[in-house]
DNA sequence: AGAAATATTTTGACCAGTCAGTATAATTTT
DNA sequence: AAAATTATACTGACTGGTCAAAATATTTCT
C-alpha cells in the first residue's frame, strides 16, 4: 500500500533529522541515514533519488514543523498582544529545541542560494511566517492596540527581528541568554508595532 | 622576510574568498585555492595548517573588513541619526556586495557551531557591532534624539535587526528588494530607539 | 486453502570519483 | 651551497550511487 512507502519515507526523514543534530548536517552520509532508520545503505536511495531529496523532504517538514506550532500557539487566544506573546512563546519554545531546529535551519538557510528547492520551501514558510506577522498586525490595529503605517512591511520586520534574535543567540551559545532574547525581541516588536 | 609570507597569505585568503564565491564555500577545495592563487597545491599547504585553517583566516578578515568599513561610514558623520543612516547605508552597501559578503558569512554562521575558532571570531565581530550600537544610542539619547531604558539590549536588538534583514533580503533573491529593507530596517531601529 | 507465480522491498558488495594531506623533486633565494 | 619556497605525483580514506541477488509480501491459480 502507498501508506507504508510514506511510513518509510517518514522514518528516514526523522532519521537524517537525527543524525544532522549529532553529526552535523554537512557529515551526514546515506550510511548514517541508513544507520539511524536501522536499515541498510540502499534504502534511501530507493525512496529518494538522492542524498539531496532526502534533505529538501527534511527540510520541507522542518519548516512545515515550525510553522504549524506556531500558528496553533497563535490560535489559542484572543487578543492581538496575547497572539503574539504565544508566537514568541512558540518561537523560543526552549533553549534544546532551538538549539537543534534552528542550527539546521540554519544550515538549510547557507544552501538555499545553490539549491531552487530549497528556495522554494524557504519562500514558502517566510510566506506562513508572514501570514501571521499580518494577522496580529491587522487585528492589533483594529483593537487599537498596535499603530503601523503598513501592515506588510511590519509582518516582515517581525520576522526579521525574531530569525536575527534567535540567529544571534544560537551563535553565542549560551542558553542562559535564551530568556533575555526573548524578553529582547517582545520588546523590539511591540515598539516596531507602537504599542504604548 | 615576514613581510612575504604574510602578503602570500593574504594572497591565498583572497583566492579562497574569490573561490567561495564563484563555487559555494563547500564545494571549495585546496586545488581551488592554489588555483585562484595561481600557485601550486602544494602552496597553501606550506603557508597553513590545513584548509579550516585558510577559512578561518578568511572569515577573520571578512569580518574585519565588514566592521572596519562600518565604522568608517559612521566616522564620517557626527549626529546620532546621522550615524545611523551611513552605518546602515554601509550595511546595505549594494546588493552585489552584500551578496558575496553576507552569503559568505551566512556559510561560515553555519559552521560556527562545529568549531570554537570560528565561535570566537563571530564573538569578536559581534562586540564590534554593539559597540556601535552602543555609541549611537548613547550620542542619540545624549542629543535627545533617541529614547530607551537598556543601552546594551537597544545596541544588540540593532543588530538582531540587521542581520534579521540581511538574511531575508539574501533568502528571497530578489535584488530589486535591497532597497526596501534598508528602509524598512531603519524605519525598525528608529522606532526600537523611541526616535519621533 | 494451499501452492505457485509475481511484484515489491531490502541487502550489502562494489565501483568510480573526489579530495585532503604527504612526500619528494625541482627551483629560487640568500 | 644551504635554506626556503614551489611544483608535482601519489596515497589513503571516504562517499554517493548502482546493481544483482536475496528476502518478503502480494496476487493468481488450482
Amino acid at each position: 500500500m502507498a501508506g507504508k512507502a510514506e511510513e518509510r519515507k517518514q522514518q528516514l526523514i526523522k532519521a537524517a533529522f537525527e543524525a544532522a543534530t549529532d553529526k552535523g548536517y554537512e557529515h551526514v552520509t546515506l550510511q548514517d541515514i541508513a544507520d539511524y532508520a536501522e536499515v541498510s545503505k540502499g534504502v534511501p536511495n530507493y525512496y529518494f533519488k538522492n542524498k539531496g531529496d532526502v534533505f529538501a523532504h527534511l527540510f520541507e517538514w522542518l519548516t512545515q514543523r515550525i510553522f504549524e506550532n506556531e500558528r496553533a500557539a497563535m490560535d489559542q487566544v484572543d487578543t492581538a498582544p496575547e497572539k503574539l506573546e504565544a508566537y514568541l512563546g512558540q518561537v523560543f519554545i526552549s533553549p534544546e529545541e532551538n538549539r537543534t531546529f534552528y542550527q539546521l535551519y540554519l544550515d538549510f538557510l547557507a544552501r538555499v542560494k545553490q539549491d531552487p528547492a530549497y528556495q522554494e520551501i524557504n519562500a514558502q514558510f517566510y510566506e506562513h511566517c508572514f501570514s501571521i506577522g499580518r494577522e496580529i498586525v491587522e487585528l492589533g490595529a483594529q483593537e487599537g492596540v498596535f499603530h503601523v503605517e503598513d501592515v506588510e512591511q511590519s509582518a516582515v520586520m517581525i520576522r526579521a527581528i525574531i530569525d536575527g534574535s534567535l540567529l544571534q543567540w544560537l551563535m553565542r551559545q549560551d542558553e542562559s541568554l535564551h530568556d533575555w532574547y526573548r524578553k529582547s525581541c517582545h520588546g523590539a516588536i511591540l515598539r516596531l508595532l507602537g504599542a504604548r
